[in-house]
DNA sequence: TAGATTGTTAATCGATTAACAATC
DNA sequence: TAGATTGTTAATCGATTAACAATC
């Protein structure tokens, strides 16, 4: 299955997922797409084709059941797998990242954390030990590691990630505002919080118009 | 003009304004929408397309002048103005918004801090003071505020909401999971991290098959 | 069975890309 | 002027929505 599925349908899966955890906290048994669209906002045809994408997952005259339906969402985002994580940039952000209980459910297992400050460097943050960026090559030669939360400094932040994929990191999780040049088929996923800050003030602006 | 401007242009504003800044810094003085559209990996024809939608703002047979188009991008996303801004939920990653330093220079003022936790409460975090979350409607209705961080647990997210909506705050920066229900014409800019790692997943678990 | 709701095809809508006359 | 590159219209592509036969 899946050949090509596009990155609209990909960047709804988390929202159904979330959708799907509360229905089922709700001992909630079935749902149609209709009801689905309704919280979502979107339409019924949509959430059918979504799920489509591979293998619709329902049942005519009744809907999907919501258990199964759950499942097969886990299933297809990979949150069944455990990753292995490190933090690069030990400062604020990626010590709230260490701190986040919400990412250790979905498999997301926090190994080590690096930074350059000697000020932070041999701190524990949640149990993790900061160790000195010098040691990070050697890190990756001795562990293999899926994810790194990229969280340094800006001017840093490509000369880290050629380390990384030196080290051969799966995918790069990216804080900084940099927009990484990688090669080969390592996974970038961007967080830009200054983009999203500024798309807020284009919006805000707009209302006084 | 701006008549109804699609979010996938907004959403690529953000990333010119970087380019253009660092080109300015570079000292560049002339772009065309081809050198452009190489940086952003996208076509000649979409940049054009995109400045068009505000009054395009460039020469024939010369390209775009970089000052000036930065300036342009600049005025479009609001990013002249100054905003007054509040942290609701000191935990770690309010404390990190608070501490970064990013976002004071695009007229993001931080003004006040506020927490349940009374370990928290009373803190200075980048020499902004955290008070008692039951102090939130008095200060709503002492000061304006343009744009409150909600970073709080996901349990009380809807309703901090709520108490900000009544307090008059114009847009509201999301770091819960929760998809806020909001009335009147708020702006929400949602940072769903655990969607934005989600999707990472599947798309690391791509790399396998 | 009859009603409900899916899976799926077809129609529509919107966004991206191509083309080219206008003009610096 | 000739070359370059825009602004803008037209063509294409892809995503969303509508419709409906299949079937539980």
């Amino acid at each position: 299955m899946n050949e090509k599925i596009s990155k609209a349908v990909i960047a709804r899966l988390p929202k159904y997922y979330r959708i799907l955890v509360d229905l089922q906290d709700k001992g909630v048994k079935r749902v149609s797409s209709k009801e689905l669209s309704a919280i979502l906002k979107s339409t019924a045809s949509q959430v059918r084709q979504d799920f489509n994408n591979f293998g619709g997952f329902g049942q005519q005259g009744y809907g999907y059941n919501v258990d199964e339906l759950l499942n097969q969402i886990q299933r297809i985002l990979g949150l069944g797998s455990s990753y292995k994580t490190i933090i690069i940039g030990s400062g604020n952000i990626g010590q709230a990242l260490a701190n986040y209980k919400g990412f250790s459910n979905g498999g997301f297992k926090l190994e080590a954390m690096f930074d350059l400050n000697p000020k932070i460097v041999g701190l524990k943050v949640n149990d993790v030990k900061v160790l000195d960026y010098s040691e990070l090559p050697a890190y990756l030669e001795a562990n293999e590691v899926d994810i790194a939360y990229l969280a340094v400094n800006e001017q840093n932040a490509q000369e880290v990630t050629n380390v990384l994929l030196k080290g051969g990191v799966k995918g790069i999780w990216n804080f900084t505002p940099v927009d990484l040049e990688v090669t080969g088929d390592t996974v970038i996923e961007n967080v830009h919080l200054i983009d999203s800050l500024y798309i807020m003030s284009y919006y805000l602006k707009g209302e006084a118009r």
